[in-house]
DNA sequence: TACGATCACTTTATCGGTTTGTTAAAGTAA
DNA sequence: TTACTTTAACAAACCGATAAAGTGATCGTA
């Protein structure tokens, strides 16, 4: 039972009132009064019930973020990014996980609603087609966007790597190196998994590369290595062989890594291979593996910015499109000795 | 402006009281004033205000989790956990990062206290001198307890691996691959480094291998592999030279293994490494590592099972102490071949 | 002297629920 | 028929704060 104001209103004999506008620096206090109260908070180490304080100006302050998995390097460091961007106006970020569950994804939202937070960030797992949960947001005027999941449908604020453009940046980079046959190993993710797709398809047709459906084999999960494992073990057998991999994530090219070095292959001399995410010890895996970083933390603090945005406005705003770029990290997996671009 | 029970009674001619009877299932309400009330609540979407019904229950249903760091495998799996075991019991986690800062960690307790959460699970940043943090907790009667940093002069349930135990079976399976010198390096984390060490010494005293103090390299961060590449350097202009390394976790040997395999020489067979975390993808380090699994997740679970029944109790019931026990998990850094036990 | 303005508070209403206590109507036993 | 219980509902108080409106004293000034 922490002490509440009429604790320290009646001890000092004044209102209620008077104590709490002490509190928020109200001008129409004397001194002598604002000193007897905050004398009075500290002996009592009060601080604020937020629950009682929430009820009343319907602000919590609480701003909610709905991520598939915390384990994953690339959320973790979203939350990470907008938490810190958000803090530093006062709001607090309250992170839950989907784990990758579109019925728990309902459920979490539903219960940051409940719980008034001020605004959403929403990273989504259901499939670009269902959008009724969002239509529930903007009847109940809950302000929010989207990161990383995109769904083009929904006018609403987005937030989210590149995701063509880390597909063109992969594959141009194995050309470079001097691949002649490029695979792709394909996330299961929808939008984004699509667009590095597409990345890679354009940037092989305008190099005037083969572009052959057998080169693409999908994961049916991107969180585990195993996956990629098993789509690079079946890309091994096509002939000709592919001479390099673009694989939708580090964890896809761990996997594809493991597979080709167990084949007796050598990388990147007989196939380059290349990731996407910049994961945590990324450059001291089997072989230190050349990346393409989502700069993740720039992800959060931008949807931070945006979120802010949101917060500060009386009406919607308009709704942004926001694209973080991708940036190349070089490392062994495809530095072939001696090549160079054509 | 979302509906609320008042909505919902004056549509339907009854009074809130009974609006709200029905919500929670109560049985002085008969089945026809149940069911229209129950379908209005389905027309207008009506979710009930969680911040209102906290406000008069003084329960959140909310329970806090203050971690150093997110991004780091371990608290991640911890807060997983954690998430699933009290979500059985319709609690939800709310957890905040320290960012390994000691007053951030105040702050967010603070805050995590005046939101009025039900529990507290604290990872703490705090060196075990310093519980006044935990003074003020018991002061306003917030049920809470410690995970993963021990505070042994505080009477409070704690839930955590068993650190001289992963001291113990990392070098012990040093010795076991015939290691004969075998180094340390340590964490900077107060009582889980200094457990950790402690095993290993003893394990190393037992067998009659000596100790010696310059064979123990010091890390400032445990979070990034440069300091542990620093350290392993260090290490390995030693006479003699260790032949093999107990890291304090898996970061610390990612930068161990590259100082090794930089200077030239072969793990493991020049020099044995084991880590401790079981680390994401450290199968497929430059070299698949050896380490010592914290059972994370079940860390997780367990100090869940704990909070439930700190929420459960009326009185706060005796503390407990809870050591998960680690699990070792073999792997090319430390495989000799032909190598065995003496 | 009287009037409005200013200061420093206080009073009252409210946020959206739950809890407690009451009550009218219907049911049941003697 | 009386006396008591059960059922199904309601009214009022309350949780701990904030917002808006009101009050009394003091002060300057015409």
């Amino acid at each position: 039972m922490p002490a509440t104001m009429k604790d320290i209103a009646t001890d000092l004999g004044v209102s209620i009132v008077t104590v709490s506008k002490v509190l928020r620096n109200h001008s129409d206090i004397s001194d002598a009064t604002r000193k007897r109260v905050l004398k009075r908070v500290k002996e009592l180490n009060y601080q604020p019930n937020w629950v009682a304080r929430s009820l009343v100006t319907r602000r919590t302050h609480m701003v909610g973020l709905v991520v598939p998995d915390l384990g994953s390097h690339f959320f973790a460091e979203v939350a990470k990014g907008m938490g810190r961007k958000i803090a530093s106006k006062g709001f607090h970020l309250i992170t839950s996980s989907s784990e990758e569950d579109p019925e728990r994804e309902r459920n979490e939202i539903d219960w940051l609603v409940s719980r008034r937070v001020d605004a959403l960030a929403i990273c989504s797992v259901h499939n670009a087609g269902s959008d009724e949960e969002f239509h529930h947001l903007e009847e109940k005027k809950v302000p929010y966007l989207l990161v990383d999941r995109h769904f083009p449908r929904l006018k609403v604020t987005y937030v989210g790597g590149n995701d063509e453009a880390i597909g063109r940046m992969a594959t141009k980079h194995l050309i470079d190196c001097g691949c002649k046959r490029i695979a792709h190993i394909r996330g299961p993710e929808f939008g984004n998994a699509q667009a590095r797709e597409r990345g890679y398809r354009r940037t092989l047709s305008r190099s005037k590369l083969e572009v052959r459906d057998d080169y693409v084999a999908s994961v049916e999960s991107s969180e585990s290595s195993g996956s990629g494992y098993r789509a690079a073990q079946a890309l091994l057998k096509l002939k000709p062989r592919p001479d390099g991999i673009f694989c939708f994530n580090d964890s896809v090219a761990v996997g594809a890594l493991k597979a080709i070095l167990e084949a007796g292959l050598k990388v990147p001399q007989d196939i380059a291979v290349i990731g996407a995410g910049n994961d945590r010890h990324s450059d001291a895996f089997l072989v230190p593996l050349t990346t393409i970083d989502q700069q993740s933390l720039e992800v959060g603090t931008s949807a931070g910015e945006q979120l802010l945005r949101l917060l500060r406005a009386k009406r919607t705003p308009p709704p942004k499109t926001i694209h973080i770029d991708p940036q190349l990290i070089v490392r062994a997996s495809t530095k072939k000795a001696g090549r160079r671009k054509s």
